[in-house]
RNA sequence: UGAGUAAACCGGGCAGUCGCGAGGGCUUUAUGCCUUCGAGGAAAGUCCGAGCUUCGAAGGGCAGGGUGCUGGGUAACACCCAGUGGGGGCGACCUUAAGGAAAGUGCCACAGAAACAAACCGCCCGGCACUCAACUGAAGCUUUUAUCACGAAUAAAGGGUACGCAGUCUUUAAGUAUCAUUGAAACUUAUAUGAUAAAGCUUCAGUUGAGUGCCGGGUAAGGAUGCAACGGUGCGGUAAGAGCGCACCAGCAGCCGGGAGACCGGCUGGCUAGGUAAACCCCACCCGAAGCAAGACUGAAUAGGGGGGAAAUGAAGUUGCCCGCUGAGUCCCCCGGGUAUGAGUCGCUGGAGAUAUCAGGCAACUGACAUCUAAGAUAGAUGGCUGCCGCUCCUUUUUGGGAGAUACAGAACUCGGCUUACAGGUUUGCUCAUAAU
RNA sequence: GGGCCCAUAGCUCAAUUGGUUAGAGCUACCGGCUCAUAACCGGUCGGUUCUAGGUUCGAGUCCUAGUGGGCCCA
């Protein structure tokens, strides 16, 4: 993923939580707003609450791999956060990427 | 073979594919392509020690903090190695905040006579007073006994007796009392006085012993307690006791010998000094402070202005305080004006570096030489899927099936340590027990 | 990354320089009062003092290591 493909500054996040729309799901939430480019952003948060620092670093892999794969078939020209639920300790990569395709067709991001 | 002890190490492997970060190269400078490398023994906790950086100095003193057996290693350390003492284990071995309590202060609850300074109870000696007991002597008394003397009060006869005798026996008479018509039976004694002896009692004196109280002295053996009681046990000794003397043990001081030292061994001496310093403290040594969000650079910006006040009799800074140092680019208020993507680059990985050999050293470690270069992100890379094998667990149809992010855990300036977490496995040295040869 | 603080009953807090059985208020439960509820009155329960080890005769308190929570910095 580029680096233009990321989130990276604190106005960035600000901007999507204040006017951005949310999808829940069990152990995932996104927060996604639609941006001028012509390509997505991504953003993932995951709190200190939900594990320690193995656990976070592993949930944040498993989510940017999940995104790549959905990335060619999504709508452009959004920017998308990703928020890690409490009990999101226990997902393998397949649970990640089946919920991560039920939050963006309810976003309408994936047709 | 079993049990144990110490140390070192591994901590999934191979292959394919899609991705991520960094360096290098090629290219149409937009991207793309090729190639190399890419988490740990603890990367963790942040408990110590350093490098490095900054602080108009980092100078002195106080305060504060740390370390604490000895010698060595190291850049340094609270770490490591080798030893000493104490404790544990049959042993290999393990463990130990281990300076000073004869510099001072504090504390030692409850209990206990008493918590370190003597006293109390007790034991012993002496004096005084009182009480009791025994013995001796003197005086007095008599409720008692024996003997003698005296001796009132009925006779006779007989037996008996050496002779007598009222009092030893028999008979008769008389008297008294009871019952009573006669009569019968029974009793007939005792006391006082004097002497001697014994015994007892009272008083006085003396001696001895015991007890009580008071006073003076000796002693610290014993005193139910307590974690702990002016060294412990035993024998002698003493008025009672006591290191007062002796033996053994523990401790102290001096001397001699060994060792680099902690310390060890021996001899001699005088006999004693409770515990607590992870209580204050004393002694020796060490410590300037803050930390890569340090800090430097580039770009942009807080601007640049005006007025008033404080201040060279010292603003502000400098470690908590004082001294000392620097010395105006200081502080406060008002007016008006301006600004918002808190960015990027460096620090940033070649370093007290890794591996092997040789040499020195018991070792930690050091030196020489050779080879190698081994993550560097910044919303933060090291991941997903597939196949085979290994491991663990479950199931059981046992050449099977299923589950498992496969233990603990994820670099953020870098090193040296410590501590804590860790499925399972490998290797080596040593000890003990048993068996066989 | 770095610096600092706290932990005692279900909750909020005490506990002198280490001392004998860790207290108080609220809560909970039981009883009383009331037609009933609240308020009020009386009583009862409730603690491995975050964990482990050590110093000490004795630890909530002192020391060491860990666990959990919270605060600060440009």
């Amino acid at each position: 993923m580029k680096r233009e493909e990321r989130l990276r500054k604190d106005y960035q996040f600000k901007k999507v939580y204040k006017r951005g729309k949310s999808r829940v799901a069990d152990h995932t939430v996104i927060i996604f707003r639609k941006n001028d480019e012509n390509y997505n952003r991504l953003g993932i948060s995951i709190s200190k609450k939900v594990g320690k620092s193995v656990v976070r670093h592993r949930l944040k892999r498993l989510y940017s791999e999940a995104f790549y794969q959905l990335k060619d078939a999504m709508n452009k020209g959004y920017d998308i956060i990703i928020v890690a639920r409490k009990g999101a300790a226990v997902l393998k990569f397949a649970d990640v990427l089946k919920e991560l395709t039920g939050l963006f067709k309810k976003g309408k991001i994936l047709p």
